[in-house]
DNA sequence: TATAAATGATACCTTTTGGTATTATATGAG
DNA sequence: CTCATATAATACCAAAAGGTATCATTTATA
């Protein structure tokens, strides 16, 4: 089992979920993330360190500047963990089913 | 948007993921979950009430237990929120899409 | 080179969180 | 009724979390 604790951690803050959503976007500088807040950068910073120990974005640096982008393929533990619980997710799976079938007719 | 900060705190301990777990088999009276446990009763029972706040269960009382059963249907808000984040979502699709449609044939 | 801009690293503070201990209340069994 | 059991409520504590302030370092740019 790889350790999820960091991934459902930094999902935890509404500040850090906001971030992802505008990573969602377009990757950022720290500064401009930092913009869209109204704390410190490095208040700012602390949030985005604890995204990327939860794999959730990938840093680099370009001259003087660090980009941050999503990385999406972090979310996919959630889903797995998610699948546990198949009483809920058998419904949500046949909806889906339905729909895509429905899109091949 | 319905306020899914209580939904995402719950999610984000490893006791309470447990509990989830546990909770998944069976209904359990707050005794049974907390003999799961090294900690004490109401240790458990601070963490089935950040579930409860968070709608991941219901508590029915039946004389003096309370039995805890999960719900299934609180995570939709999870899943809700993962959506929004379509590259990932969209392999994810891609996946079940062929996998549907290979069962199809 | 001098200076401003972007980030890194600490130290520090306050609030929240996860936990214990203790006491009280309600209910089931003899 | 008496006593054990299941839970509730409260006070309390240590550690973690979220934030600021400050200073150092690296990199563009005038």
């Amino acid at each position: 089992m790889t350790e999820q604790q960091p991934l459902f951690r930094a999902l935890a803050d509404p500040t850090r979920r906001d971030i992802l959503m505008m990573l969602h976007r377009s990757e950022m500088t720290i500064a401009q993330v930092a913009d869209n807040f109204d704390m410190t950068r490095a208040a700012v910073k602390k949030h985005l360190t604890v995204l990327s120990d939860g794999g959730l974005i990938t840093v680099r640096a370009q001259g003087r500047e660090k980009f941050n982008t999503l990385n999406p393929k972090a979310f996919a533990p959630i889903l797995d963990w998610l699948s546990y619980f198949d009483a809920f997710w058998d419904d949500r799976l046949t909806d889906l089913k339905s729909a895509i079938e429905k899109d091949i007719k």
